[in-house]
Order: structure tokens, then sequence, then C-alpha cells
DNA sequence: CATGGTCGTTGTTGTAAATCAATGTCGCCA
DNA sequence: TGGCGACATTGATTTACAACAACGACCATG
């Protein structure tokens, strides 16, 4: 289990516990939004943080989840922004902009390992572009169920066929750039076809040889 | 004009010329691709790269364009790689990964300055992403056109109607998650409805407004 | 000025996913 | 216990875009 502040417990970031302050959230609550300046930045410690885009006509782009352990405030300097909410009831590490922003520029370590988390992000989203340009829906759902799992896997230290999804379909569906009932009949299609079973808020995975197959096809 | 090193001409910079090392590529040279580790970064002076990832079965979806003063080499860390390779003739500044690193780690304005560059990276993922998921054949040509006029007329320091498309259709089709025919016809359409006019490597933009409207949509 | 190659356009047909429309399931609370 | 509301599934139909196919424009090269 993560103890206070999650991914802070480095030694380059000590002098940041006194920043440090705890908040809850429960599920749906908004963290915070694409109009409002963001004041803070966030490290996840439990729950599961959906980040989103709305276009004017109310379609919306989910561009990532935030778990346990994911820190939440890289990209939220430029004036582009987006949205945090709670998927299920979260607790966060929040820090002030201004002192984190402070604390980062006298501790060149700190600044490193932002720049490097940075990179990563933007690895990750270029993954996610060819996912949403050139792939399709069968391959977007296995890419997805078996990223997650990795990422379960990693946050608890064990890895496990079973696959949490706290999050609903919409919420699935908004992430792959397809509809709900595209994902639903997809899921169904793959349970159908012996690569997963779906159980209540999760799925196990039955097959991860042809699951790996379709993802990385 | 760009003089030698592009965007390194920042008194953050100074002590790196030293290590600068100017590279001409004709078109369609490949600067570095998906298996071979790189051993560069490299700032572009003159013409256009793309950036991009392939699927195993030949997909491609190319994750960006670099022009006269982009660097390239942030998410190229992760192991997550893609190519580069030269739409138009290039000049680029080449660095040594290493050494740039290690000039990085040695002078904390820099890894600030690029961490700056990769969460402004990371914002318009995410805006691409958007566009990927959420929008169609014609609102992603406009955004596509008008986004690319807004970086030539920060590049220029002037703005015009007139857009250089120095890209091949196939290119824009890879970008925006389309096919070469849909890009096409949509470009068609939308000069038959007088938003814009074709003209050779490029448009020129008729009704900004209507343009922007679709674009924002 | 023929010839081949690349690239773009245009027409036709096909299809994956969107859309429209019920219906089903589960948990919560009156 | 029954009924309401959120969420998921399933079916029918439509549609935007892909795929296939043919043709045309441009230019480089012998």
């Amino acid at each position: 289990m993560l103890s206070v502040c999650g991914s802070l417990e480095d030694e380059a970031f000590v002098g940041l516990q006194k920043l440090n302050h705890p908040v809850n959230f429960p599920a749906r609550a908004v963290l915070f939004n694409q109009e409002t300046p963001v004041r803070h930045v966030f490290t996840v410690v439990h729950g599961v943080v959906r980040l989103y885009k709305l276009l004017p006509d109310g379609r919306r782009q989910i561009v990532g989840f935030a778990l346990p352990g994911d820190f939440l405030g890289l990209a939220l300097a430029d004036g582009y922004g987006f949205c945090a909410d709670a998927v299920t009831a979260v607790t966060v590490c929040r820090f002030s902009r201004d002192h984190f922003g402070d604390y980062a520029d006298q501790h060149p370590q700190m600044l490193r390992r932002l720049h490097d988390m940075a990179t990563h992000e933007l690895a990750l989203a270029q993954q996610q572009m060819v996912l949403l340009g050139r792939r399709d829906a069968e391959e977007k759902l296995a890419s997805f169920l078996l990223g997650l799992q990795k990422r379960w896997a990693r946050i608890s230290g064990k890895s496990s066929v079973t696959i949490d999804l706290p999050m609903g379909r919409q919420d699935i569906a908004d992430f792959l750039g397809l509809t709900i009932e595209t994902v639903s009949r997809t899921l169904n299609r793959m349970a159908r076809d012996k690569l997963i079973v779906i159980v209540p808020d999760g799925v196990r995975v039955m097959d991860a040889a042809r699951l790996e197959a379709i993802a990385s096809a």
C-alpha cells in the first residue's frame, strides 16, 4: 500500500512533505476543470481519476486515467486545460502550484524527475494517438485492457488475470474514441470468443496470448 | 531567418554551441527510426520533418510535423520509439544525446526549458487525441490547416492566408487518422464551399471565420 | 516529346461503427 | 417489496469513411 504521499517518498522529495496536503474526494467530484486556472498539483493516493477534454457540443475525449501513484499537473501550465474528476472515491496529496514550482526550480533532481515523467507521458500520449487514429475497436479494447492490467500490476506489485475496471463503459468509450454501444458489443464479443470473461467491475483475461496478439496487431 | 542553430540562440544554450553539429538531409531521408536506439537529438533549422509510428502491418500514424525551430528528442528516452524522416530537404543541428544530457543535468535553466517544452508537447498531444478520437473529417482538416497556419506565422513572424503544405496528402491522412481519399475529397469539398482555394503545395484560406467555426466546433 | 513514376482526384462499392430504439439488470431508497 | 434511476446490453438501421478501382496531372529523365 502506498503511504501518505505516494510517489513522493523519494529522497528528492522529502523537502516537499511539509507542503503536503492530503484531500479526499467522493466519486464524481470535480478536482479541476478546463476553465478555471489550476492552483494545485496532485498525487493520487487511492482511487481513480479521469482526465478529459470537452468540445463545445459536449463530445468528450478522456486523455487518461490517473491511478494511485500518478502525478497530476504536468500539462497544466500551458493554458490548454483539461478537466479532472473522481471516478471512484479518491484520496490525493495536494500541493500549491506555486510552492511546488519554486521547490522544483531549486532542486534540479526534482526538475529532472518531472521532466522524465513528462517525456514518459508524452510517449504514452503518442501511443494513444496510434490507437485512436489507426486501430479498430477490438484492437483498442485489447490494448486498453492489457495496458490497465500492467498498470495495476505495477501498483500492487503482483500481476493478476482479473482486471479491475472501476470506470463505466461510457468512460472507456470516451477514452478509446468509440461509443458506449461499440464498447459493450466488442467486450461481449471478446467474451463469446473466450478471450475474456466479464465480471462485475472488471474482466478476467482467459487467453492472454491471443489478446496480446490483437493488441499489438 | 533562423541562424545556425535555431532555438538554441538563448543564453541558456551558448555552452552548447561548441557541441553543435549541423547536418543536411535530402527529402525522404531517414533521420532515425523506431528500432535503432537514438544517438542524437536535433533542432530543425529548415525544412519539415515527419515523426511517426508504424504498426507491424504497415499502418502509420504521424504523431507530428517538426518545423524550423522545433526540437526533436524529448520522448526518445523511453524506449518507445518513433521514426523521423525528411518531408522536404532538411537542415538540422545535431547533438550527441549523451553530451546533451550531461549539459542539461548541469544547467538547471536548460532542464527547466526542456521540461517546459515537454509539457507543451504534451498539451499538443492531448489536443491531437481529441481530434483523432472525437472529430469528423472536416473538423480534422480545418484544425490541421489553421494549426499549421499559426505555426508558420510564428516562424516567419508574419501571418498569411496562404498556408504552405509541404507534405503530401498521404502524410496529412496519416496525421489525421484518415485515408488519402478522404483528405482529397474533404479538401476539394471545402474548396467547392469557398472555404479555401487549393494551390500548388498549399491552400489559401478564403473564409477564416467559417473555417475556425468548423475547427473549434 | 514519348515514357514511366509519383501523386492527387473522382467514382463505386463495402463495411465498421454510429445512431436510434428498446429492453434488461442491479442497487438504492421510499 | 416494489419501483425508480443509472448503467449495460441487444437489435435494427443508417452513415461516414474505408477500400477498391480507374483515371488524370505533373515532372523528371532518356
